[in-house]
DNA sequence: ACAAGGATGGACT
DNA sequence: GTCCATCCTTGTA
């Protein structure tokens, strides 16, 4: 993964994101689906400005951004330029699948990573990763192969901008969160 | 100090 | 398809 990957706006980086591998601590696969964030994106945790969690948006491109959701869930971001993330919503398991299934409690491998909060408790994502740089331990990423074929909808579960056909995934791929 | 709501997932009808 | 657990963050007083 080149080192100005990320320096990008989110919208750029999150197409080029799928086909990607993620690993953490060795744990992961193939990203299938991502959703872009941007600063003036009323959708954003960075559009109401800096606060204490949406630091690491604001800290510069190329961290993890990881935040709590619903009292239940942990997500996992990658931050971009101009205070952006790229949300990563779901993951083709190919690597440490054991550890996805006990830390999952689940043995259907399409319903180990196919969802922000699924693939976070997969890969063992929490607190402990926010703010940590994406081109060091327990991190790894390398760049999608070419000609990716890349599907492109409108984001999930959120209210504010609900149209913006910012989410990107996997053409076809059986791993995704929801069919585009 | 307090209330509202959320980039979800699992259980259930 | 519907319902809702559960708690952190944020805006407001």
């Amino acid at each position: 993964m080149p080192a100005h990957f990320f320096a990008r706006p989110a919208l750029a980086v999150a197409p080029d994101l799928i086909g990607a591998t993620l690993l953490i601590d060795g744990v992961g696969g193939l990203i299938v689906e991502t959703e872009a964030y941007q600063r003036d994106d009323p959708a954003s945790h960075s559009f109401p400005g800096p606060t204490k969690r949406n630091q690491p948006m604001f800290a510069g491109p190329g961290l993890a951004y990881v935040y709590f959701i619903y009292g239940v869930h942990w997500c996992l971001n990658f931050t971009c330029a101009e205070a952006g993330a790229v949300l990563i919503r779901a993951i083709e398991p190919t690597d440490g699948i054991d550890q996805m299934i006990e830390r999952r409690s689940q043995t259907n491998p399409r319903n180990l990573c196919s969802g922000p909060g699924k693939l976070a408790q997969a890969l063992g994502v929490g607190p402990a990763l926010n703010g940590l740089p994406l081109d060091e331990k327990p991190l790894e990423l390398r760049a999608a192969s070419s000609g990716i074929d890349v599907a492109i909808g409108p984001r999930i579960g959120i209210t504010k901008a609900a149209d913006l056909p910012w989410r990107f995934g996997l053409k076809g791929s059986r791993f995704l969160s929801r069919r585009f």
